[in-house]
Parts: structure tokens; C-alpha cells; sequence
DNA sequence: GACCAGGCACATC
DNA sequence: GATGTGCATGGT
């Protein structure tokens, strides 16, 4: 079985296993991007506490976002860690909105995919992986998000070498399956679920993992 | 108390 | 290019 062949069956497999997990709505774009940018590092229970503490003060709105000094902005996020760091950075993706598409996010997430990405990774304190969910999370854009996770669960399955970068297990993904950001959400999101449950950071090598997949003789 | 959690930038060699 | 470090809270 070829390297895409696999990754469309791996997906298949989590897939019945676990059924759609219809991650992430979010209420908004930009709920979800504020959720991208407060989860980096840390966990989606404590992101989710900074995102409800700016809910409770109406803060999800480009123009508060745009008017609250970044002290202030710090103080609300705190549960999400590196709180400063942060704050910071909301300041500067909101300032980027203002500057480049007059402070609308539809506008924005509607030009060319392509060069929002660029433009996102400009921003410092955006990298890779918060520029993809962005995009995918907010823009409904078919672009896959790689994480901790993913790396961990594929290259424990097999699936990867351990070295392989970010942008060539994207390209893995983006060129094995259909260009469609609901696939890309469902895949991600299983990703997450399976690495949660059977994957963890210190357990010795899928350690009691479901899927007893074995890569030599592609048994999924 | 150590370790982990859906990163990223920057310094140094 | 690889490797190390700061940023920080909250749960296990």
C-alpha cells in the first residue's frame, strides 16, 4: 500500500472508530481565531476559560479588540498561559485585519488563500500551525493543520519518519486526499482524539492503541 | 513536585 | 541547520 493509500485508510479506520467529531465550531471567525492563537502550547481547557472571560466582557469584536490596551487584554487571557506573550500577539493579528482588509475578516478570509497564509506568517507570534488553523477553523479554507499530535500518532503508526517536517506531512495529506476543509477539519480533529486517548508523550509506543495497525503488513 | 498541554521567536554554536 | 531557552497557567 502506497503512502497516500494509507493515509485515506487511517482515516477511514479513526473514522468508524470514532465517528464525526464536529470540532471546533466556534461561534465565530473570530472566536476561532482567538481560540487558534490562546490554545499555542497549552491546553483547549484553559484556552477556552480565556475565551470565556472575554466573552463575559464582550471582547470578541474587532473594534474592542482593536480599542483595549494590551496590559488589560493580558489580565483576561490569563488562564491560557504566557498570557503577555499572547495578548501581544491578538493585538498584532487584529492590527494586520485593520491594516490590510479594513478590519473585516470576511474580507479578508475571502482573497487568495495563498497569500492570507503568507501574510498570517508574517505576523509575529503566527506560525505554521496557527496560520493554518486559521485558515482552516475560521476560513472553512482546505488547508490541513499539522500538530503535536499528528506528528506523534503518525510516526508512531508508521506512517512517517520521525524527522519529516511540517510542510512535507502537509503536502503528505494535502496531495492524498480530497481538497475538502471538512475532511481536513474531521481528519485533524480524530487525530487529536486518538492521540488524547492512546498516543500520550511518555507511554512506550501506542501502548494499549485501537487501531493495532501495523505498517509492514498494512493491515488497515 | 514533575510532567504535560492542539507553538513560536530568538540566541547561540 | 540543529539545538536550547523563555514565555506561564492549570490539570494529572
Amino acid at each position: 500500500m502506497n503512502k497516500s493509500k494509507r493515509i485515506n485508510s487511517f482515516y477511514k479506520e479513526l473514522y468508524k472508530r470514532y465517528g464525526p467529531q464536529g470540532w471546533w465550531p466556534g461561534h465565530s471567525a473570530l472566536e476561532c481565531i482567538l481560540g487558534a492563537i490562546l490554545t499555542q502550547n497549552t491546553s483547549w481547557t484553559n484556552a477556552e476559560k480565556a475565551i470565556e472571560n472575554l466573552k463575559k466582557e464582550n471582547l470578541i469584536s474587532m473594534d474592542k479588540l482593536a480599542l483595549i490596551n494590551a496590559d488589560e487584554l493580558a489580565g483576561l487571557i490569563r488562564p491560557s498561559g504566557y498570557y503577555n506573550q499572547k495578548a501581544l500577539k491578538i493585538k498584532r493579528f487584529i492590527s494586520f485585519v485593520v491594516k490590510n482588509y479594513g478590519a473585516s475578516l470576511e474580507r479578508m478570509l475571502n482573497g487568495d488563500t495563498y497569500e492570507l497564509r503568507k501574510g498570517l506568517l508574517g505576523i509575529k507570534g503566527i506560525g505554521p500551525e496557527t496560520a493554518d488553523t486559521i485558515l482552516l477553523y475560521a476560513g472553512r479554507l482546505p488547508v490541513f493543520v499539522i500538530d503535536a499530535y499528528t506528528y506523534r500518532v503518525l510516526s508512531r503508526h508508521g506512517l512517517v519518519p520521525e524527522e519529516t517536517t511540517y510542510g512535507e506531512m502537509q503536502e503528505l495529506f494535502t496531495d492524498s486526499l480530497p481538497k475538502d476543509a471538512v475532511i481536513f477539519n474531521e481528519y485533524h480533529a480524530l487525530l487529536v482524539k486518538v492521540g488524547k486517548e492512546h498516543c500520550k508523550k511518555r507511554a512506550p509506543a501506542c501502548e494499549g492503541c485501537p487501531l493495532n495497525y501495523d505498517p509492514h503488513t498494512a493491515s488497515l
